[in-house]
DNA sequence: CGTTGGGTTGATCGACCTCAATAAAAGTGG
DNA sequence: CCACTTTTATTGAGGTCGATCAACCCAACG
């Protein structure tokens, strides 16, 4: 969003130019974020508020339960949201990712955890400043709310895919929509990027490692897909989308 | 939420006032809906866009994919929210009752279908009229992205029930959940009212019919519940909350 | 070189689905 | 009100997909 203060690899990369507002138009989350709701010198009102921040894979952006004091935009890498269960089972929630807003409900307290996968940057907005740059600008709270609502659909959406697919249909949807989420930023490509383990795509899709495991070789057997280091290369796409039928 | 031009079941058991806000105070979803973030003179702002409609059973408020044009308050009744997954299988997203707004997150288009259960009646908001009354009043939209928030926190954790569940916990859980649902209108009660048949259940849980019918006869024999007409009693909350483990 | 954590593979078991029959309830028309 | 159909609910028998338990592989790392 911007790289005011210092720690982004976008300014060690391209010479930014001095004013403040200027680093969010080489911020890849610029467009596709919340930003993208406001105008130029709301952008800078925004930049006043926000703190770019890093984090390294394994650390914890946010503990569920906790009062949430602090707001991420996501900028670069990706952050796994986990809920553990009453009775201590984990369940993983969703994958955030580059433009992604941690937060959006505005709630009091974090209901899952946000763990980084991979070198994270963030913008980081105080909860006062940020509830106050909403009440200030309109348009902010209707990009913020209609982010929800999207999230609100994906929630659902997901919610149905769960209920009743098989374990092939699962993984091969996880798969597209990795895929889609990841071409917003990057453009479409074949290669899925994954940073997470086999396990974290078990406790989303609600199945054990082994299955997930199972399934990867039935997909490269069956020549659908190729497993590279970090991910998965997707080869015959028409017939991974027949088996999702989205 | 009003009940300004007829239909209402609530009008014809009160008298009510002339004034046309007043109807608001009789309504049972007055104070749990977007309506309590208003003020006396915004109810009437709203009061002025509101129309009462009712619905009988089985009819369809809005249709999947249809442009949102009209959003709706429910003031009683129970509706089922329906999704067809494009393999022809039927998804329930869950069940909106009193208080509920459909139509939260503004978008464009309905992601499901709103089919009554029950003699249904709403407030229905024309769209526009609606969008430029929450332009007019912060508190309005800051009360709807509240709202919003909690349905999409509702949605997650409803994924992370599906996700690992048993079918006992999935019933047993469902229940409870239903029970503290028509609390928040009617105070807490151990008869759990359930409009919709087993395959609205067994569709909105993931589960078959027969597991449905399977796992009532299971409770019932355990003496956990008792099966009533349209629903059920809760006769050991204890063993249930047991059971979930929420 | 042993240790550790993640990933794969195999064998077995069980929860839930599927198919099928029956029962109960809710409409329908005379 | 009663026969009739239609829908919904229950119960049973058998099959299957994914979980569980267990062994093994492999790369990273001290």
């Amino acid at each position: 969003m911007n790289n005011v203060r210092g720690h982004s690899n976008i300014v060690k990369l391209v010479s930014s130019p001095a004013s403040s507002h200027a680093n969010c138009e080489y911020c890849k989350a610029r467009t596709i974020s919340i930003c993208a709701a406001l105008e130029f010198d709301e952008l800078g009102a925004l930049d006043q508020l926000a703190r770019k921040n890093c984090f390294q894979p394994r650390e914890t952006l946010f503990h569920e339960h906790d009062a949430a004091n602090v707001f991420y935009n996501i900028t670069s890498g990706m952050v796994r949201l986990v809920k553990v269960l009453p009775d201590g089972r984990r369940t993983l929630i969703g994958f955030a990712m580059t433009g992604d807003f941690l937060g959006l409900s505005m709630a009091d307290r974090h209901v899952y955890s946000g763990e980084a996968l991979t070198d994270v940057s963030v913008c980081e907005f105080r909860r006062d400043g940020f509830s106050d740059l909403v009440d200030q600008y309109p348009h902010l709270l209707r990009r913020l709310h209609a982010l929800t609502g999207h999230e609100l659909t994906i929630a659902q959406t997901q919610m149905a895919i769960l209920g009743r697919r098989t374990a092939v249909e699962k993984v091969v949807i996880f798969l597209l929509t990795m895929r889609d989420r990841w071409s917003h930023v990057n453009g479409s490509n074949l290669l899925v990027v994954l940073p997470m383990s086999r396990m974290d795509i078990a406790d989303y899709l609600g199945l054990t490692v082994e299955t997930i495991s199972r399934t990867f070789t039935q997909l490269v057997k069956q020549k659908l897909v190729v497993i590279v280091p970090n991910g998965v290369r997707l080869v015959d796409i028409g017939r991974l989308e027949a088996i999702a039928a989205i």
